[in-house]
DNA sequence: TCTCATATATAAGAATCTTATATGTAAGGG
DNA sequence: CCCTTACATATAAGATTCTTATATATGAGA
C-alpha cells in the first residue's frame, strides 16, 4: 500500500471522486475506496471520519441520518453543488503535480 | 502553484532527484526545482532546509561545508549510495499514487 | 548607502495522516 | 448460547511536513 507520506491530500479527491457516482456513507466509502484502487488507497476510518466532518463544514459534502435495511443507523453523504465544482480544480492541482514530479527525472514509467 | 494540502512527501522525492544530476546547496536545489517543473512546484527554504537535515540523519543524503568562488559559505549534499537506493521505490510509489488516484474517475487528462 | 541576490537557520502554527481505543448492532458458526 | 466477524461511527494522542514570520550575514550594483 501507498505509504503515509506521500498520500496526504488525497483523501478529500478520494472522498468527492467516489461521491460523484453518488451518496454513500463512511463505511462503505473506505471500501469502494481500496476496491477501486485494488488495495493501493487505503484509508482507516479514523481517518476518513474527521474528514467527511471537516468536508461538510466547508459545505463540500452534506450528511444525513439514515436507517438501512437491516437496522443500522449510517450517515449517508452526498455531494453538494460546491463541491461539485471543486473537483475539477482539485483534478486539475493534482494534474499539474503529476506532469511537474515527471519533470523532475521521469517517475517511473508512468 | 500547487498548493500545501496536496504535495505533502514531493519535497523528498525532488531533492533526491535533484541530487542525482550532482552535489547541490540548498539554496541552489529550491530554485532549480521551481525551474524544472515550470514554476508548479516551489519550495521555501524553510521547507527546504529542515527536510534536507532529516534526510542527513536518514543518511540519504551527505551535507559538506564548502566556500564557493564568491567567498560565501554553504553547504553541499550529495547522494549517498543509500539514497540513490531509495528513489526508485520512491518513484515507484508515487506512480502507484497516480495510478490509483486515475482509477477513482479520471484525474483530469493526464 | 541602500537594496537585491545569495545563503542558512529557527520558531510557531496548521493540516492530515497514524495507531489505539471506545461503543453498539446483526449475523453466522460451533 | 456464546464467540467472532462484519457493520458503523467516534475520539484521542502522536508524528510528519507543510506554512509564514523572523533572524543573520556577505557580495554586488545603482
Amino acid at each position: 500500500m501507498i505509504g503515509a507520506g506521500i498520500k496526504r491530500g488525497t483523501a478529500e479527491l478520494a472522498v468527492l471522486s467516489i461521491l460523484e457516482e453518488g451518496p454513500l456513507h463512511g463505511y462503505e466509502m473506505a471500501r469502494r475506496i481500496e476496491e477501486q484502487t485494488k488495495g493501493a488507497l487505503r484509508f482507516t476510518l479514523a481517518a476518513l471520519y474527521p474528514m467527511l466532518y471537516r468536508m461538510e463544514q466547508r459545505r463540500w459534502i452534506r450528511g444525513s441520518w439514515e436507517t438501512s435495511d437491516n437496522g443500522r443507523r449510517r450517515r449517508c453523504y452526498r455531494l453538494t453543488p460546491a463541491g461539485r465544482k471543486k473537483l475539477s480544480p482539485l483534478r486539475q492541482e493534482w494534474s499539474e503535480l503529476f506532469q511537474a514530479l515527471r519533470r523532475l527525472k521521469k517517475v517511473a514509467h508512468a
